[in-house]
DNA sequence: TTTGAGATTTAGGCTAGCCTAATGCCCTGT
DNA sequence: ACAGGGCATTAGGCTAGCCTAAATCTCAAA
């Protein structure tokens, strides 16, 4: 009886947690996570992700195709979205009832996400109405593990005349946060794209108050909108 | 230049600030905490404190009186302080904003006491309204690192015709906390006492509606009062 | 088909924290 | 004065996670 069958399993380390986090959102496109992506994402040294990897796949998280990359298995997965859910449930409690800002929230989740137990999520969740989105529109896992799939395109990709609705932000850079609630760049937000400046340039994008805003490319491509119905 | 007088100093780490914790506990009466109370305190093995406390008196955080035992120094003063406000603050929340019972919150906190920043502690401290007490009674140190000492007796101690305010009571075991709350032996009622058994025996006490409680030797030196002005 | 750049893994090393077994210190009781 | 019990420390070993340097694999370009 090897360590991938024995039950029950110890609890997972701080570690394996950001790992397993880490797999899941490299992966969330389908295909493989490689060692480079992930150590960049972690900000370790890839052989550090090689000696992780290998305990994983012992322990049955991970499947490891060497030199190709890793996914997660159903229980790698199902370990994930568990993390997940603390994580967003954590961002949105904080930004809710202790007057957070968006921007900050990330940080102060990534330690609290492996301290909390399932029943203060569950506590925070109920006080909170269960939500079903994050403070940056990301949305949160069921506590069963089940998380909506939505198809975005980023604001990069719509068309001139189109309008979206501005659905999920990128939560890694509190400058960025700050910038884009200054702007009125908030999940959802109503934007119709009137121009965009050729050679990767700028998209020009009105709010339902009728202002303008300018919008780079970089920061275009991690503004993911739905398409309004009816456009 | 060593490591003592070095700085900035790394953030502790969570056994770390474990240790210091108990060390605070073990010396509130004054002397030194031994490396067997230690051990016991954090279920660790003797040899396992005697690695640690070498550690922390190089850091400068205890002075370690070979055989004797160890000190906090002003500086794992100061930590040990500031752990015992996130741990009180924390309890505190978790009773007050999230519904936990009292016998609860000691688990959790153990835990989120290391993952929380400063801002969120004040945050929590601030939503309450900067509470003096957690919900055991324990005083809760200030930002600053203040602490209040009341001299308070335990009930076993108090002579038979006394009234008392129950103060304090141990949050380590849930169960116990379920008893008290049971009987109404929870922090700030005043009780009289209107006997006691002899060979250790239980202390009887009436409360304020007039209900007696038979409390028995064990629990009675575990429930710290403060004398009844005018008495 | 060969080759080389880039990615990955292996080799070897380090620290923090834990353990058990062996040794050493201290103090009390004779 | 000293023996012995009990506590503390030292010795030696282990795992998780990290690192750098060296070896190895892969794949695309020549
Ligand atoms: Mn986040
Ligand atoms: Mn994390
Ligand atoms: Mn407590
Ligand atoms: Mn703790």
């Amino acid at each position: 009886m090897n360590a991938a069958t024995r039950s029950p399993q110890p609890p997972l380390t701080r570690s394996v947690e950001d790992y397993l986090k880490s797999v899941f959102h490299l992966t969330s496109q389908g295909g493989f996570a490689t060692t480079s992506d992930i150590a960049e994402m972690l900000e370790v040294a890839p052989p550090s992700v090689s000696g992780m990897m290998k305990r994983l796949s012992e322990t049955g998280l991970i499947e490891h195709v060497p030199y190709r990359g890793v996914q997660l298995t159903p229980q790698g997965r199902r370990a994930a979205l568990q993390m997940i859910r603390r994580h967003r449930i954590l961002e949105s409690y904080l930004t809710s009832k202790l007057g957070y800002d968006w921007g900050d929230v990330h940080v102060e989740a990534e330690q609290l996400e492996h301290a909390v137990s399932e029943k203060l999520i569950e506590r925070m969740a109920d006080a909170l109405g269960e939500p079903r989105y994050d403070p940056h529109g990301a949305p949160i896992p069921t506590a069963a593990g089940e998380i909506e799939e939505a198809e975005l395109v980023t604001l990069a990709d719509i068309a001139v005349g189109s309008s979206v609705v501005l659905r999920e932000v990128g939560d890694e850079n509190t400058e960025r946060l700050h910038y884009l609630a200054e702007q009125g760049l908030i999940p959802g937000v109503q934007l119709t794209v009137i121009d965009r400046q050729p050679f990767n340039g700028p998209t020009i994008v009105r709010l339902g108050d009728g202002t303008t805003r300018v919008v780079g490319q970089e920061l275009a491509l991690l503004l993911f909108c739905r398409p309004v119905d009816g456009e």
